[in-house]
DNA sequence: CGTAGGGTTGAGGTTAATCAAGTATGGTGG
DNA sequence: CCACCATACTTGATTAACCTCAACCCTACG
């Protein structure tokens, strides 16, 4: 039925590097999905039956409110996973998902996949690595969110970003947003005019220079000052 | 060296109703420890050797900023746990944790609890429930701090806090504050000037009486209107 | 009885949301 | 290739929620 293990089993930090005989019983219930840009994959309090894997493209994960307005938890790039938590708790997904761009995913149905932790310690460790990664990054976004301002939270944000992509920044490097504004302006915690505002004065005080989806960092020296953790 | 099983092992919901092999096993490494109120258990940052769970008294999990806002993210009550993600990533505790009160815990070493992870998957299913506990807490969190108001949020905190004490508040219900109001306000996210006036209003409203850590539920009726999740 | 810590109240300031127009941008069909 | 549309983004003016600062109160406790 499952002929290769899928790429994205063994590049994600979840899966990678596990024995070949761990990831052939992974790919064996790994399901594949493709996803539309702007499609929903699921909403908050719907039933979960698994957990997904993003192999390419990007996910937004988010929360609305009553009134429609929403607050983006993360961005899941490809290798990432997502609603592994609600595998464990609940039966509920506790946010939304939906498709930055059409994407392809990677579904684990939960039923199989906790009788493959039930015989399978290592797997179970890179489970709650992942789950301790998430937590780790909602308690953060919690700090960011209550203490900061908005110009500091951008300014980690960017400064974390590019840690993530291995780059480290120096005067002239070019930053390329990998998401619209508004969808890094909900990740803030803000809106696109507060965001645009924000990107604006930094760039008056010379310290970037935006041209669409670009910036370039002039002087890297405003970057870091004591992120959380 | 543990003639009993510690009580909050049982009582746990990490641990309840497991098999009394695993939970000898488990005694065996549990290092009981006390914490005088206003104590620091350990600072964001510090290395982390293993987790904990509350015997007695109630802990307060929190964000600091630089300039020294608080935030609270959690009051660990008895029979919960805490730090268990710093046992799988990173190693170093996510947030600052200290005593509310003269409190008892019990310490799990990190190194000693994945053997037992490792040959217990009873054990491990349990922590990945007790991770994504906490982790649709923080995700809720945010959320709250995020999408609502101090009014909205306050409302919720004591409808949920009220459902976890298993009371369904009716007109003429007492709800007692366990933690001073300005621990609460930073758990809300907001200070305790706001706080006040916040309850202020809502006994204005007629639908509350606050007296010291009383509240009266007058009508019940504004508790609930739809929660997260 | 006096002090300390927690809590409340008031006045004023600030950040960021909202409301309301505008201006790119990018894909589509003519 | 251009006109067109929808969407994304920007900008400006106004408003509102909430924080800050400062003073005061109150209750507990030595």
């Amino acid at each position: 039925m499952t002929p290769t293990v899928p790429e994205v089993l063994l590049k994600a930090p979840l899966f990678a590097s596990l024995p070949p005989d761990d990831l052939r019983r992974l790919a064996d219930i790994a399901i594949p999905r493709r996803c539309e840009k702007k499609k929903t994959i699921f909403r908050e309090g719907d039933r979960a039956e698994g957990f997904f894997l993003v192999s390419a493209g990007s996910v937004k994960i988010f929360k609305l409110s009553e009134d429609g307005k929403e607050q983006v938890l993360h961005i899941v790039l490809p290798g990432q996973s997502f609603a592994e938590a609600a595998v464990f708790e609940g039966g509920t997904f506790p946010a939304h998902a939906e498709a930055l761009e059409d994407s392809e995913l990677v579904f684990m149905p939960k039923r199989q996949f906790i009788e493959l932790l039930e015989r399978n310690p290592r797997i179970a460790l890179r489970m709650m690595a992942s789950l301790s990664m998430w937590l780790k990054r909602m308690t953060d976004l919690v700090e960011s969110i209550s203490l900061s301002d908005v110009e500091t939270r951008l300014v980690r944000y960017l400064s974390e970003d590019m840690r993530n992509r291995g780059v480290t920044p120096k005067d002239g490097t070019v930053y390329e947003l990998d998401v619209g504004k508004n969808v890094l302006a909900s990740r803030l915690g803000t809106v696109p005019e507060t965001f645009s505002r924000t990107l604006k004065k930094l760039q008056e005080e010379g310290k970037i220079r935006v041209k669409g989806k670009q910036i370039r960092i002039l002087k890297a020296g405003f970057l870091d000052p004591g992120g959380p953790g």
